[in-house]
RNA sequence: GCCGACGUAGCUCAGGGGUAGAGCACUUCCUUGGUAAGGAAGAGGUCAUGGGUUCAAAUCCCAUUGUUGGCUCCA
């Protein structure tokens, strides 16, 4: 017998050699129907595989990220073995579950074969039909040398690729109808789970993401467990379409770009600027209450300042390209980034102990070559503005002012209504120290901050090995907007290296001098992707308090645009914004517009309102809210803004 | 940067070897109206740019440029 821990805590004997699906059946059939694998001491194991020591389980659902993950790597076998059927002689790379999103795909070589989402239909019959057999996934573990030569049979050079990097005794096939794949697994238990299959996009990526080996079709695709949730998840499609920052930032008169201006460089239109200076303000009111001090420095730096920092080693060949002044021959560069100009005005003057921290903030417009192919909206571009600051303190500060840069990052999400959040510790790669500069020791210390402060704030954070930047660790705030995706926004970031490379001091207590330590941080990350972002958070229905426009005042005919005037007057004393819309339609055609153009507030005046001194106020996708005097309408919109 | 797709009026798009089409937006006129599109007329395009094939190119070919889906990258 063997003792067997559930999450739970509750422990229950077996025979030794029962499967988690086993297990399963013991405690419900219902359960057992939707297990579709199980976590066994911490891996994650087919669930009809034998247990045949003490351990603890839990099951796995379609409910949990690790059973959906299973889910979709078998999918991608049985799209292989669809695939297999309808053109054999397909070669097979890798088919994994995706990290970020919902689905998986599968990287193919169909050799001469064209393909394109015509074929979609298709494979997605096939993939149906092959699932209704229920086939079960099969696991064989088999010889280095076996696997080899079954690969070599049947001339799949791209598992053979993949075979010689395996260690022998530690190599798994498995099988599912006619399909047999190298996978270490795990799988769920037969292919009757998938009843609904979606193929969502065909690229070409390159075999091992080398660019210089061959270039393989990558297929992907997303099942489910059920019709319903196929049909919810293509829903969530379509929402995510309709909310796209490019699409709504044209419609909305927000920004644009031009081919003569340049790729990546956003031109901010006045309604889209109205609403980034009100993040701008929003910030600065914020950090002023937080200590910070605004500085301005230039666009451009000397080379020099870059050589001192180590950006322009790391970065200088392919990223920069240099400014000469015509006579001295001296080189310049556009900014790329605000800290070397911060620690240059540290440097202005000795610094005590005392004066520590320093807080500089400025909202710092920064030029980066980005590959062409990798520009997207706003949220990639090659000039974007930073609403950055770098902090300077003592290393005993360093805890202290981490913690209180991570609570004004939060209030910057909860004032944006980004109410779902996780926080990223982004830490260096262990077995690739080389790629970053600084001393182990230093990396110690920033390390072991910020795992600290974030542990001490309770956030919920997950740990990411080889993510962090050249010369730091960083926490980067991952947030959820409503429709559930992840966007990466704010980030802090503890620097032991520029201060050590601009050889920044201060005067301790002890009359000695000493080095300070720097944090970088930016809440919004860059207003370009902020925007971005909140565009499609809340589908282009600013909050009242960011909307570019927040009334229009409709008046039913142009007898009464004085009335109008009149009204648009006194909101404006009020800082309340707005425009009244003097075209010479009817009331409808004018609700209308407004509404499609998401302002707030409308508001109707005609014979009925100028004679009794109202309006008649009507709210953005909520319709009539009856009429008001205008004291009462400024009221409610103060108080609207406030809260 | 690499691979694929695309670029037609301000916007969304149709068409397609014989010198351009719709809807919306715009302008003018009629209409002076009550909570999501009133009516009529008009104006607007070197069909991304450059080159080639052809009697003839917006259409076919090549290059460039931009957008886009991926890959790689992201200070």
């Amino acid at each position: 017998m063997i003792n067997i821990t559930l999450p739970d805590g509750s422990v229950r004997q077996y025979d030794k050699g029962i499967s988690s699906m086993q297990i399963a059946i013991s405690i419900s059939e219902g359960l057992a129907r939707n297990v579709l694998a199980a976590e066994v001491d911490g891996q994650v194991w087919d669930a009809s595989r034998p247990i045949e020591q003490d351990a603890k389980i839990k099951l796995l659902t379609w409910n949990d990220t690790l059973g959906k993950n299973t889910f979709w790597h078998s999918s991608a076998h049985l799209m292989a073995e669809a695939l297999e059927a309808l053109y054999p002689g397909t070669k097979f790379g890798i088919g994994p579950p995706l990290k970020e999103q919902p689905g998986f795909y599968y990287d193919v070589d169909f050799g001469d074969r064209d393909f394109s989402s015509d074929d979609f239909k298709q494979i997605e019959d096939k993939v149906l039909e092959l699932a209704k057999a229920k086939s079960e996934y099969i696991r064989k573990p088999v010889s280095k040398a076996n696997a080899i030569e079954y690969f070599t049979e049947k001339g799949d050079e791209y598992k053979l690729d993949l075979i010689k990097d395996l260690p022998d005794g530690s190599i798994t096939f498995y099988t599912q109808g006619n399909f047999t794949d190298l996978c270490r697994g795990p799988h769920i238990p037969n292919t009757g789970f998938i009843k609904a299959v979606k193929l969502t996009s065909v690229a070409g990526a390159y075999w091992r993401g080398d660019e210089t080996r061959k270039q393989l079709t990558r297929i992907y695709a997303v099942t489910f467990p059920k019709q319903s949730e196929l049909t919810d998840y293509l829903q969530l499609i379509e929402e995510a379409k309709k909310r796209d920052h490019r699409k709504l930032g044209k419609e909305l008169e927000l920004f644009a770009f031009s081919e003569k201006v340049g790729m990546g460089l956003p031109l901010w239109l006045p309604k889209g600027a109205a609403l980034r200076e009100r993040l701008v303000r929003f910030m600065q009111t914020a950090q002023v209450k937080a200590g910070y001090e605004q500085v301005i420095t230039p666009h451009i730096g000397h080379k020099n300042l870059y050589v001192t920092s180590g950006h322009y080693e790391k970065y200088g060949k392919d990223s920069f390209q240099p400014i000469q002044t015509p006579q001295e021959g001296e080189e310049f560069f556009l900014k790329p980034m605000n800290c070397p100009h911060h620690c240059e005005i540290y440097k202005t003057k000795p610094r005590s102990y005392k004066d520590l921290p320093v807080r500089y903030a400025e909202f710092g417009t920064v030029y980066r070559y980005e590959q062409s192919g990798e520009l997207h909206g706003l949220t990639r571009v090659r000039g974007f503005t930073q609403d950055d600051a770098h902090l300077f303190c003592r290393p005993d500060q360093v805890k202290d002012e981490f913690k209180k840069v991570i609570d004004l990052v939060l209030y910057v999400f909860s004032a944006l209504g980004f109410e779902d959040y996780t926080a990223q510790i982004s830490l260096r790669d262990p077995e690739n120290k080389a790629k970053y500069i600084g001393s182990d020791e230093n990396w110690a210390l920033a390390e072991q901050s910020i795992i600290e402060a974030a542990a001490e704030k309770g956030l919920r954070t997950v740990v990411e090995l080889g993510e962090a930047a050249f010369y730091g660790p960083k926490l980067d705030f991952m947030v959820k907007d409503a429709l559930g995706r992840k966007w990466q926004l704010g980030t802090i970031q503890v620097d032991y290296n520029l201060p050590e490379r601009f050889e920044l001091e201060y005067t301790g207590s002890d009359n000695q001098k000493h080095r300070p330590v720097m944090i970088h941080r930016a809440p919004f990350g860059s207003l370009e992707r902020f925007v971005a972002v909140l565009i499609e958070h809340c589908a282009g229905n600013f909050p009242l308090w960011l909307s570019p426009e927040q009334f229009t005042i409709l008046p039913i005919s142009e007898k009464y645009e004085e009335y109008a005037k009149k009204l648009s007057d006194i909101l404006k004393d009020s800082d309340i914004c707005g425009l009244i819309d003097f075209r010479d339609e009817k009331i409808g055609r004018k609700i209308r517009d407004a509404e499609v153009k998401k302002i707030p507030y409308m508001l109707i005046v005609g014979e009925k309102e100028t004679a009794e001194g109202l309006v008649s106020v009507r709210k953005h996708g909520q319709g009539d809210l009856g009429s008001m005097t205008i004291e009462e309408f400024k009221q409610r919109i103060i108080k609207e803004i406030t809260v």
